[in-house]
DNA sequence: CCTTTTTTCAAACGGTCGTTTAAAAAGAAA
DNA sequence: TTTCTTTTTAAACGACCGTTTGAAAAAAGG
């Protein structure tokens, strides 16, 4: 069998799980889960289809195994950036601001990186959250539910007052707003007849952050204000 | 052939044409367009594969006209709406507010509608937006162009200061908010627990709503003061 | 009525899909 | 080398896809 980790003991493999896994990754983002077949992956990654099941057992396992390759790591540089800010805190309650542009920056980070993924396959993150295939439900749950509990912990911290509705209602939001924003990148430039840029991810990720800081804020603000009078 | 407009001249076919569009409304909101079969909604609709493609000529075209069954009123409502503002203005620039309301109003009188779509139908409407099919570009393109061309005349009229890129990059994320949160919209029960209720249609939108405005004005304001600094 | 057009139907067509099989090739361990 | 395990391969399996065909049924016009 040997489907295992990569990393444990042997790995007399070379680099066919690897190349299927960038194949995947490329032609996924171009064309969605249902659009791609098991025979592109395996002929852009110089195998065969046979060859992709016997590393990933299925399609959806391929899939599941490409998601979770590429967004533990903006988790855990989520995690990290919102430990350092609680660090130099100083114990006190985070400014939302900060809190979401932990939430929003390592998207931009993976996006630009060296090596990492292209803007592009950002959308397919966002596409993934969109698609019916209930199998994906439970990747998206073991990938973000402890993210999701923690980062209720600080917006509870920093917004004493406000109904516990009130915060899930927001940061869903909040999430709606960056699932939406990165899925339908490529809308903006022809939808604004050029005059914006979709290359520029950083631009659109601080764009972003404002946007969503302004919108949970003011939202917060409109559900107290109606509370008080 | 016979495949044009129901209303026009001869029409001498019962309800098949009918109960072909609610059957693959049904099935395309519950598991997308590549996860329902034509044999599916031929079925539903206690009919035939053969007598869909009379219908509607093509997977796609099914496809099409249903999205443009649904969409079409919808938008007609949200420019009602922002005619009936303008009119009530006095000649004055609307509000954000105003302008935001007549965009988000009308997708929650179509989700309460008695005999209109439930709330499960605007997850679709979201899910054709990210969608990787290119055919649906076109369609959007033609269902949205004279929309959004028109909400943007009265977003300039509104802040005559901004600057064009800014109002683009800014209407663009309250549509991916709105498309975000109406695609994820099952999402936040389980995600909140319980404690969010995704029944009540109207209490999204009026929250959508205020999300959107306090985003949109943070964002603009924040670009603004940068501006002027 | 008969003629003409529109609508429905069962059956089939050509293709492609995800997956499996069984054997060959390659490596590691001895 | 021999033995055992891991990896790669070509070929096939069974099912299902969107679409088309050609004829029957239904509706409209005369």
């Amino acid at each position: 069998m040997m489907v295992e980790d990569p990393q444990k003991s042997t790995m007399r493999s070379s680099g066919t799980k690897a190349r299927i896994l960038t194949a995947a990754e490329h032609l996924f983002t171009a064309r969605g889960f249902a659009g791609v077949t098991m025979r592109e992956v395996a002929r852009r990654a110089s195998t065969n289809v046979a060859s992709a099941h016997y590393h990933f057992g299925s399609k959806e396992g391929l899939v599941i195994e490409m998601l979770r390759h590429r967004i533990a790591p903006i988790n855990a540089e989520r995690l990290r950036l919102l430990k350092e800010a609680k660090h130099h805190s100083g114990g006190k309650p985070l400014k939302p601001f900060i809190i979401f542009k932990a939430l929003l920056l390592p998207i931009g980070q993976a996006a630009t990186g060296s090596t990492g993924p292209d803007s592009r396959f950002m959308q397919l993150v966002g596409r993934s959250f969109t698609e019916p295939a209930n199998f994906l439900e439970k990747v998206h749950r073991r990938l973000f539910r402890e993210l999701s509990d923690i980062f209720m912990v600080e917006l509870r911290r920093s917004h004493p007052g406000a109904q516990e509705e009130d915060l899930f209602w927001n940061l869903h939001f909040v999430v709606a707003t960056m699932l939406g924003a990165l899925a339908n990148h490529r809308r903006l430039v022809p939808f604004s007849g050029g005059l914006c840029n979709d290359q520029d991810v950083d631009e659109m990720i601080q764009r972003l952050i404002v946007f969503a800081v302004g919108g949970f804020t003011a939202s917060i603000e409109n559900t107290k204000a109606k509370a008080n009078q």
